[in-house]
DNA sequence: GTGAAAGCGCTAACAA
DNA sequence: TTGTTAGCGCTTTCAC
């Protein structure tokens, strides 16, 4: 192992003179500033970030909290939160919770020790409280997405304009010419999404009956339950909106095995823009999250607090249509 | 923040007898340890792991390089990796080195001054001669999977049986009669998966021509054509294997759109079980890479590694056969 | 422009 | 059983 100490010998100086080297800080003469290198380059010589980081009470190492790496949702926030980190000199620590919220504390307070330099949370992974832990040390932290039926947290938050990918959602359909639609939606979870959707309508002089709106639980299997039931309504709808994918391609599966034709006899659209959406038959129209776009807000916003540059604490990033081939005109 | 030093001064100890207590080494006294409990509760001490990790020339920090955590391929074995080094009291440092082997080089240089006790390395993220600095540094690791081309590393590797995943496919289409088969295969990569299944026919005492096998590259756009391909065969196959799962989607897509029944007219299996798979119409029979298990024996065959247990270093994880809706005996 | 010295928070010989 | 002491490798103030 190679340390700053036999780099200064070997260049004839004294640590000081290499770490000011190193750093850029100091004044170093032309030549010393060559002979240091040269003996960095020769030994192959890596700063030691543990030394560094305790020296300095930083150590260029963020942490990702979120339920699982496995669900889908998450991995392409983890990417580019970890491209984005690393083109500033940071790490990502990943921090699985697998939603069991008790170890999540634990795993929360395992952090505390490492001396985290910021924090992005996803919003279900852990409770609210146990990140106060942090946010009362001063830690740096951002929330990304927030639970739609809670009251938004006294903390720095970003988030998705889920009342705008209602609305989109509606705006598409109702320019297709329905005006009988059902809703599969979670509920209390999707509020917003469920009262963008019903509030453009409204808009457009079409009310959505209670009766047409039907709960899901975010699964294929609720949707598909969720669309059977929905075919039994003495006059069943021409379209569908599915608070999430999943439960968009459960309707469809049900429709098709009821016979019907997606998209001719019915339209079904989604929210989320999931990976299987793309590839499903009919391929789903959707509106996406935009999810690099999320996390390169979370990102930015997390650096901003970390190297206290000014920053607004509160964004809402726009989700946009994805049109493909699950939805058509109305018959 | 509350340093060992507090807690010492709190329960009238020195930081010698608390960090005992802490670590559960040397002997303290019943009151003693109570007290310095007591003074740790109150003060909310967390011990600093970086000060720790100086001292101990330890870090309890694990790297886990692989191309890109978006690619749906990894994130299922990250979430093992992490969930099994977390229950050894290890973090996981993730890094994506986005397949440009350039960048992947000074990614892993940026670890070298981290300390990391260990590496799981996934075959194609990076130059196996750049993880050379690390092996050399005697740094525990272990790759995970092996370009189905080369030689083996020298170092510890866990890898998946391709050749009895093949076989496997291979039994399958057999047992349901098919004597005809197509195969497309991404080639020198696939080798082994390719290798496998030829042998098993051949040893079954069906031999497959060099004109029923065709190249892709592993998108379901390479699987579409090579099946347009097959087709035009004088007496074209009634069953396909390709040799992964998305080529094997795409080869579906194609024979639907050329009018064929799938599975009826043709039998097609994958190889991966990637989830869309399951989800896709018809379902993909396919022969399943047990990412948990291969993420397990990984994570298990470094922990030993660092912990200095002996352990072998070279495993094979045994691949299965998940039949689905793509495949039926031949007509 | 360069160096001496102190110390970040913790651990582990060694002493008492 | 407990304390004294010397660092781990680095940065940084202050002096020259």
């Amino acid at each position: 192992m190679v340390t700053i100490v036999d780099v200064a010998h070997k260049a004839g100086v004294t640590p000081t003179t290499v770490s000011y080297v190193i750093n850029g800080s100091g004044s170093v003469g032309t030549k010393t500033r060559e002979r240091v290198q040269a003996a960095i380059a020769e030994l192959g010589y890596q700063p030691n970030l543990v030394a560094r980081g305790l020296k300095r009470g930083k150590t260029m190492t963020l942490a990702f909290v979120l339920p699982s790496i496995a669900n889908p949702f998450y991995p392409e926030i983890a990417d580019e939160v970890d491209r984005i980190a690393r083109l500033h000199g940071y790490h990502i620590l990943l921090c699985n919770t697998h939603a069991d919220r008790t170890p999540g504390h634990e795993q929360l307070e395992s952090l505390v020790g490492r001396w985290i330099d910021g924090l992005i949370v996803m919003a279900s992974s852990v409770e609210p409280s146990d990140v106060h832990a942090f946010y009362d040390r001063g830690v740096p932290l951002v929330w990304c997405l927030w639970p739609e039926d809670q009251a938004f947290p006294d903390m720095p938050l970003v988030d998705v304009h889920f009342a705008a990918a209602g609305a989109l959602a509606a705006q598409h359909l109702l320019e297709l010419g329905h005006t009988q639609v059902g809703i599969i939606g979670e509920l209390p979870n999707h509020a917003h999404r469920l009262a963008g959707f019903c509030d453009a309508y409204t808009q457009a002089g079409v009310r959505v009956p209670p009766s047409h709106i039907f709960a899901g639980d975010s699964t294929m299997e609720s949707g598909y339950r969720a669309l059977v039931e929905m075919l039994a309504l003495p006059m069943h709808p021409t379209a569908v909106y599915a608070t999430n994918d999943w439960m968009a391609i459960g309707a469809i599966e049900a429709a098709l095995d009821q016979g019907l034709r997606v998209p001719e006899d019915l339209a079904v659209i989604g929210l989320d823009d999931i990976m299987l959406s793309a590839h499903f038959r009919p391929s789903l129209t959707t509106v996406a999250i935009p999810k690099r776009e999320l996390a390169m807000e979370a990102i930015t916003m997390l650096l901003n607090l970390i190297e206290k540059r000014p920053t607004p604490t509160w964004k809402q990033v726009e989700p946009h249509l994805v049109v493909r081939h699950s939805t058509l005109p109305r018959p």
